[in-house]
DNA sequence: AAATATTTATACCATAAGGTATATTTTAAA
DNA sequence: TTTAAAATATACCTTATGGTATAAATATTT
């Protein structure tokens, strides 16, 4: 049975995470969560150890809602080079998704974190890494099955893609403006047509 | 002659702007300030009216330095189209040379301000607006010059390779890896040649 | 329902935050 | 060199910070 401080450090990680998510570790405050949870910090503090500990399960809740949604894209096509477009298919909309939990985490903790929070930037390599490999992956069950080109170096393909389109996120909020992304996503989908797929 | 009060003004924002540019604006304490400058709060209050202000000219101070090692590497060259590539040439080394001014300026305040001050978010669209307006301006010297295809358009080619660049600023930081940078110039060198080079 | 264990609220630390009034020092003008 | 002006340091203000000891309240077990 799920016990009560469960569901509050549940419900505390979850309503705190869009705050975290665009202020930052640092320009967050106790006040500011205390105030979004109703909660007191003796609440806060008999769940979590101390604020780096909620801002780490904040970023990979935050985290996890963004790569569960691509997974549940990805699920509208079995063919490993078919899921790479619905992946770039799914930042068309990243813009409007990523608002409702405070931004993009991973630029923003990426950013926020670099030599000011070696925990959370730790993080932040980890889930670059892991999702870089996802899409290698897929490049490489794509040669398999004989719909991409072996040639191609799966690890490396994967990073320009993925830097690709976090330029674009960047773009898009610094400048408020989807155009980068639709742009990005158009141009991504011809690199991936000209130099991944077989003829 | 110069006053003393401009040497000070001067001093201050030259210590200051790499640890406003590296810590963000929030996160940066008055107490930062003085310890690096060696000055107390009176004096840098006598000099700025406040800690936003402050921040605004170290940010502008930050952003001046990258314009101006652009310019001075797009010397090297009359023709736009070589211009162009001095500016893709000129990001194989931005690694080191933006860690020496305590990273990036436009995409640490254009992550870090967005959504908490304005005033610092607003002078990072000003000057992204300006960076790929100079670019467009290139192209469309190439294009009377006879050496670029008329058929682009200037701007939102501009946009592209801006994005990009952006992209791999960001990943080369947080993955503490530069050849996220020298992949993107080459890629972006190739569609200059592919796109833009009339044949 | 009573006793125990767990969770949350209250009240409090010490320290640091941004900012300011004023005294002191330094600079520039007479 | 004296005097007026400008710049800097000191001391202080209020408010906020992350964190904690303990009391109160709530769940859970018996």
């Amino acid at each position: 049975m799920i016990s009560k401080s469960e569901k509050t450090t549940k419900y505390i990680v979850e309503t705190v995470a869009p705050i975290f998510n665009r202020k930052g570790y640092a320009a967050t405050s106790m006040s500011d969560l205390t105030a979004a949870t109703g909660l007191t910090k003796g609440a806060i503090y008999g769940n979590f150890k101390n604020k780096e500990e909620l801002a780490i399960k904040a970023f990979n809740f935050n985290i996890n809602q963004v790569l569960k949604s691509i997974s549940t894209h990805q699920n509208k096509n079995k063919s490993p080079l078919q899921k790479l477009y619905l992946i770039t298919d799914f930042y068309k909309n990243y813009y409007d998704f990523s608002k409702k939990i405070g931004g993009c985490p991973i630029l923003n903790t990426g950013v926020n974190s670099n030599n000011q929070n070696n925990k959370l930037h730790h993080e932040v390599m980890l889930i670059i890494d892991k999702t870089q490999s996802n899409i290698a992956k897929l490049i490489d069950q794509g040669k398999e099955l004989g719909y991409i080109n072996k040639n191609i170096n799966s690890i490396n393909f994967a990073r320009r893609l993925y830097s690709h389109i976090q330029g674009a996120v960047f773009m898009t909020y610094a400048m408020k403006d989807k155009n980068y992304l639709y742009v990005a996503v158009e141009e991504m989908n011809l690199i991936i047509k000209n130099e991944l797929e077989k003829v």
